[in-house]
DNA sequence: CTGAAAGCGCTAACAA
DNA sequence: TTGTTAGCGCTTTCAG
């Protein structure tokens, strides 16, 4: 009847008030083979009435394992990330892990301390967008057995399974696109060059560019505070004014999206634009904005796919899996869509 | 030399290797008192040396704690609930803890389940913003000394810290507002009728409507699929229809925006609108649209630092932070504002 | 100032 | 089919 303090009732408790031993409430607990019904019955009982629940932390203690997996996101309140989040953490739940959730805030220091952080905690997995694509920045303090799923970015030297878009067929798309509409001076806007998405969609425009017998005109900012109306300004609006405007990617959209407004232009009237990334309100803008979408909740689950495979015990070498996009054309680059 | 296995190193390993004792690798790691400056520099060495990592999980076995909260969110593609996440990310780890996400969907059911999930990994504490406002649908899982902070809702019977927002007084300023410009019949739209949200800003409209001695006329729907193209022209643009529409969140707004289009009416121009909940892109739409913003980093973090401050130990009944919000007045409403 | 030994809650050899 | 006995890696009395 009594349990030993006030505190949460333990195994223990539930052995011995069903009579029986530790390791035989633990064979219940874990469904194992080789107990009698009878006292299978007894154990569960007792758990139910006592309301006991299995320490996890125990438990993952014993089995060398913590039945959670770390993600690490740039930025959070990127729509793309949230929702590649949501569909990892679902694909997690339905594993039973649960999901360790940190962001770098696109630093690499940052990043390499969380990992940290997470290895310490035992995580079994991790998904990560990496901050930086230069190097293997993080390779080393992952210890044997944490498997690692990279996505959105790609690392340049790291065997680690991976999930991306085709970030550079889809550029190229988008650039021919607007080549196809008649522009000439088709600015490319990107932010972070050291990003491997930033670097493929640079590439693909480049390529865009070239095959449509145009020069390449590409502007990329270290860093987005970088990209202020003024900058828009001298840079796409100046001498050579940019008659279309390619943005790589969704925090290079919205500042030039609100950088063109506050020098009284709007994009898609009165300079055609395309995005890379689309988002919840593309379509409601006025005209509205065509992008390319990527489907972010997919990236997330086929990441997280990746890792569970990973902690289920495929061997072999690292998987590389490329989904492809979406142009969803609107008006902002020309077009003359019917909604 | 030799460390045991080819496995990462423990704590044992380090006192070996640093030939003293345990306790004293304890003591050190931990940065206690008492041990000679000498041993204490040896341990170090060799804890950089062998690049060890204390063993969290172990800690928090025996320290019965885990260093780590837990966060249930209903719908992480919100850009409120995704900037809620990201400060309570970052009070976390300002504290040395990480933070465990979960999301609920809205479902109470599931939001459950992932608490009973949560607390089996010894969480020492939980952020939610909950499901259901109705009961208390989760006190009776939480053990003692998990401390829970609930925000955005407020559960109505639990002596949880909280934080919200002046839901009502808002609504009923925006509301006000919008009487102001002359509507006569505004409609309030709004989901999820018992959510304590939906009905402090119902409650907020209703009394707007007074007192500009309007009658109200609330549109609520269980459930956001509800919404609909149809259900709008049926409810809001059928026999008496609104002069003007009061949107009560940000999915409610986002389906009403679309629905409108769909029936080739642009809200703002068309008929008026204001939401409840500001979000990025609401000034890039033409017209701007008019929103009350809330702080929803704020509300992260202040619900971070409650949680914080209870598991340092401070005593005392239960506080409610009530933050205030910002009506953005941009042309959706019937005001003209420069940019 | 230091160390031996106990134990957090659980699982897994190894007997019985 | 069961139970006893060791630990997992760490912190912590309590002696030296």
């Amino acid at each position: 009847m009594a349990i030993k303090k006030t505190q949460v009732p333990t195994l223990v408790d539930v052995a011995r008030e069903a009579a029986v031993s530790l390791k035989t409430a633990s064979r219940v607990l874990n469904n194992s083979k080789n107990v009698s019904e009878e006292k299978a019955n007894a154990v569960r009982a007792v758990i139910e009435r006592l309301g006991y629940r299995p320490n996890e932390l125990a438990r993952g203690l014993k089995a060398q394992r913590s039945a959670a997996i770390g993600m690490i996101v740039p930025n959070l309140s990127d729509p793309f990330t949230a929702n590649a989040v949501h569909a990892v953490q679902e694909v997690a739940r339905a594993n039973g892990y649960v999901v360790i959730l940190a962001s770098s805030g696109g630093d690499p220091e940052l990043e390499r301390s969380e990992i940290v952080s997470l290895v310490g905690r035992q995580i079994d997995g991790l998904v990560v967008a990496p901050a930086d694509s230069r190097k293997d920045s993080f390779g080393d303090i992952i210890p044997n057995g944490v498997h690692v799923v990279t996505f959105d970015q790609l690392l340049r030297r790291a065997d680690f399974d991976s999930v991306t878009v085709t970030n550079r067929r889809s550029a190229r798309e988008a650039t021919e696109h607007l080549a196809l509409h008649g522009y000439r001076r088709i600015v490319a806007i990107g932010a972070r060059p050291h990003l491997y998405t930033c670097q493929e969609r640079v590439a693909g425009y480049r390529a865009g560019m070239k095959a449509a017998s145009l020069e390449a005109r590409v502007c990329l900012v270290e860093h987005e505070s970088i990209l202020t109306p003024a900058w828009l300004r001298g840079q796409v609006l100046g001498a050579q004014r940019a008659d279309a405007i390619f943005t790589l990617n969704w925090v290079c959209t919205m500042l030039t999206l609100r950088g063109l407004r506050k020098l009284g232009i709007t994009a898609g009237r009165d300079i055609p634009m395309l995005s890379f990334d689309d988002f919840d309100l593309a379509d409601m803008l006025t005209p509205g904005l065509s992008a390319v979408l990527q489907p972010a909740e997919m990236l997330g689950r086929e990441a997280a796919m990746l890792l569970f495979e990973r902690l289920k015990g495929r061997p072999g070498p690292s998987r590389s899996v490329v989904l492809p996009t979406t142009l969803n054309l609107r008006e902002s680059c020309g077009c003359d869509q019917q909604h």
